[in-house]
DNA sequence: AAAAAAC
């Protein structure tokens, strides 16, 4: 008899060694000193082995990362080729993401579970040049991560075929529909063999997500982890109410005088999330901003900088919401409440996470109070209202030129937001890092994008049912006109793309 | 009302 042995009412903690999973993958996760299963992976993995569709509800932070790409690195490890030739080392896993960062953390970590065994990886996303994508592609690889458009323009210029996937893992599923992905995922969907498995993750559980589930699983296993407000439990949250004109300098004394190495700020617009990294840069706090007006080198850079701890704060916008894996972040501070309360619930996930405790404060003025509102009745608490001990509000008026450009680019920020961007020469002659808009990769100036012109997809909703029609056979990718000029309802969508 | 994503 022996000592493991446990009545079934109470199975032991499993243990990674238990999944019998292939010795090259066990070493990778010894070599990151991994051994127990977060409670996703845990459910995860043994369903996915066998074969079967999985509806995961599951928030970043929860494991979910390994607990799609190891059984996926298990399944193609079967039909692995150690061959040199690009013919034999076919796509057979797929794995689509919404945002290029997540796109890139999700592909490191294929590759470090993955570097033991012959498979061979690469992530493709836009923003960036083709040409080592292409390459990539080329030489011939079993996993694609991808973000869908850049994936698409590939397909279309030939460098990779999907007709052998045989595993689809779509990640951040309702980020994915809120952005309008929908009409991609069908077309790629449409590229990929029938007969496939396909694993499905999603922080939140709409009926949007599950009429996309029913059309694209077949007779998936539903595994649910920590509802999406288990994570706050763990999570300090505090508001401030603050004058408008005040949130600034609020958020550089939040910082100071809580010490605070490691923040993520968010903003709710990426104009509002350069000038607060700006006027923080001011104030001596080393800040980058991250959204997307910035180039995606950018992009990287400030999230390379703010990983290293090269810069305390990381101002964002939603695009770091979800999905990226910063560890450890004792604290987030919301500059502006977001106006969708399930986002708050995805940016205050960047804090607790892993059992650990952390803090989330909050910034709202006058006109954020049914925000606020909104936001207590979905997490189903009253969050504390704090007083701001020892904030000075800055005596500006008597003379604001002293204070420099920020306070005269106050009175700027309606029009320029308006106008989608800095194009009547309002932009301070003070900001060392100019916007992309601004400036070509060479260098030199041209005039900014129109961002107006700029419409979002929301004629694809509302979602209405649907008769799932017969999935076609053909691998011919139709034109993306097709869909942007029939402006054709989601269920049409699901239902099948017309002929081009 | 805003953000993200292909050129």
């Amino acid at each position: 008899m022996s000592d493991t042995n446990t009545p079934d009412t109470a199975p032991a903690t499993p243990r990674f060694s238990d999944f019998g999973l292939a010795p090259e993958i066990q070493r990778a996760l010894s070599d990151q000193g991994y051994t127990i299963p977060t409670p996703i992976q845990a459910q995860a993995i043994p369903v996915v082995l066998q074969g079967r569709d999985v509806m995961g509800a599951a928030q970043t932070g929860t494991g979910k990362t390994a607990g799609f790409s190891l059984p996926m690195i298990q399944q193609l490890l079967a039909h692995a080729s150690t061959s040199m030739s690009p013919a034999r080392h076919p796509v057979r896993g797929l794995i689509l993401t919404p945002t290029r960062e997540l796109a890139v953390q999700v592909a490191e970590n294929v590759a470090a579970y993955s570097r033991h065994t012959p498979l061979r990886s690469c992530v493709v996303f836009g923003g960036m040049d083709m040409k080592p994508q292409t390459e990539a592609l080329r030489r011939g690889v079993e996993i694609v991560i991808a973000t869908p458009g850049r994936l698409l323009d590939h397909v279309e210029q030939k460098n990779v075929n999907l007709g052998q996937v045989q595993m689809l893992v779509m990640d951040e599923a309702d980020r994915m529909l809120d952005m309008g992905f929908l009409p991609d995922l069908q077309r790629i969907i449409n590229l990929l063999p029938k007969k496939r498995q396909n694993l499905m993750f999603s922080a939140t559980f709409s009926g949007e997500i599950k009429k996309l589930a029913n059309s694209f699983l077949t007779d998936p296993v539903t595994i649910e982890v920590a509802r999406s407000n288990a994570t706050a439990d763990r999570v300090t949250q505090v508001v401030y109410k603050v004058g408008e004109e005040d949130k600034r300098d609020v958020v550089a004394h939040l910082i100071r005088k809580h010490e605070l190495k490691q923040v993520i700020v968010f903003s709710n617009t990426k104009i509002g999330a350069s000038r607060l990294a700006r006027s923080l840069e001011q104030d001596g706090i080393k800040a980058l901003a991250i959204h997307g007006d910035r180039t995606q080198q950018e992009r990287m850079a400030a999230l390379d900088a703010f990983k290293k701890g090269e810069i305390e704060v990381l101002v964002a916008t939603d695009v770091a919401a979800r999905g990226l894996d910063i560890s450890d972040l004792p604290c987030v501070i919301n500059y502006d409440l977001p106006y969708n309360a399930e986002d708050y619930v995805h940016r205050i996930g960047r804090t607790g996470r892993a059992g650990a405790s952390g803090d989330a404060m909050s910034i709202y003025t006058d006109s954020d109070e049914r925000l606020l509102v909104d936001i207590e009745k979905l997490i189903k608490q009253t969050i504390t209202r704090g007083q701001l001990e020892g904030f000075e509000p800055p005596r500006r008026s008597r003379d604001a030129s002293d204070r420099g450009e920020r306070r005269r680019g106050r009175s700027d920020e309606v029009r320029a937001d308006r106008s989608g961007g800095f194009d009547r020469g309002e932009r301070p002659e003070r900001s060392e890092r100019p916007d992309r808009s601004e400036r070509s990769d060479r260098g030199e100036r041209r005039p900014a994008p129109l961002r107006r012109e700029k419409v979002d997809p929301w004629f694809l909703k509302p979602y209405e049912p649907t008769q799932p029609a017969e999935p076609k056979a053909e691998q011919t990718v139709a034109p993306r006109s097709a869909i942007k000029a029939g402006k054709r309802p989601v269920a049409a969508l699901l239902g099948g793309l017309p002929k081009a």
